[in-house]
DNA sequence: AAATGCTGCAACCGCATGCTT
DNA sequence: AAAGCATGCGGTTGCAGCATT
């Protein structure tokens, strides 16, 4: 099976591995009632499901130091990652690749050598840029004006809220989002499976998660809450058993 | 209102790497 | 040592949604 996830099988997919956790890739589509191939499973589970995952725009912030560690690494989109907590590499990637990119050519500046552009290279580099973004015009560069009115670059003001992930609802999975969320309020989840008792490591403090994720770490899963929403929802008062890593209500 | 163009992102593909036997 | 398998990585594509004409 191809094609976009549905909602169901986002469904299947987080029940397995909030179950069993992450295993053996090949096995979960089998396991989970999937007919996805495993590395399909660990694709989306990476990118969208993980439920560390931050959503919606990089910030100015995360933006400069995704160009700084670029400069210093290259296309390693892996290890830029490993140092923007919430982001995936497919994030950081396809956020270099349509907005720092351009930014970047507008600004003189060669994207792959982080060295000034001279006029005529300015012109073959964007002419040899084969990504669709070399298709716009300039007018449409002007990121931060015409794209505000974009769905998804309204953000909401408030950091909190640009932090959950419900509110990266202004994608185009909201509907998704909000329905998973809907349905793990409704399931009786295995809350007291031994990997959520794990402690945190000081990259987990620091919100730099490095190696395998989401379940070695519980912050890793008091992240989870918070990127689901249920901070903000009537989830956790209708959630009374959730529990946290040492064992208090929350 | 309809057609067309453009953008951003989720998902796919092929190759690389590491591990096990 | 090498063959097979599982997973990770980076590049690319397809498509939904929005803007423009």
């Amino acid at each position: 099976m191809r094609g976009p996830w549905t909602a169901e099988e986002d469904k299947k997919l987080i029940s397995f591995i909030l179950t069993h956790g992450r295993c053996c890739w090949r096995a979960v589509p089998k396991l989970a009632g999937l007919l996805r191939c495993g590395k399909s499973c660990r694709l989306r589970w990476t990118n969208y499901l993980r439920p560390d995952l931050k959503r919606g725009l990089l910030s100015t912030a995360e933006e400069q130091l995704v160009i700084d560690l670029h400069a210093k690494l290259g296309n390693r989109y892996t290890s830029l990652h490993g140092r923007l907590p919430g982001r995936t590499d497919n994030e950081i990637k396809n956020h270099w690749n349509t907005h720092i990119k351009k930014k970047l050519i507008k600004m003189g500046i060669d994207p792959a050598t982080h060295q000034p552009l001279a006029n005529s290279k300015m012109s073959t580099s964007q002419s040899t840029d084969t990504t669709k973004s070399a298709k716009s015009s300039d007018t449409r560069d002007e990121l931060s004006v015409k794209e505000g009115s974009r769905r998804d670059m309204a953000l909401p003001t408030d950091p909190l809220e640009q932090s959950s992930w419900l509110e990266s609802g202004n994608n185009a999975g909201r509907q998704d989002q909000e329905h998973l969320v809907n349905w793990l309020s409704e399931t009786d989840l295995p809350m007291d499976e031994p990997w959520l008792n794990f402690t945190s490591s000081d990259n987990d403090v620091l919100g730099i998660v490095e190696g395998p994720l989401p379940w070695d770490g519980a912050t890793d899963w008091l992240l989870d809450y918070q990127d689901f929403g249920m901070c903000s929802s009537n989830l956790v008062d209708n959630n009374s058993t959730l529990h946290s890593t040492d064992g208090s209500n929350f």
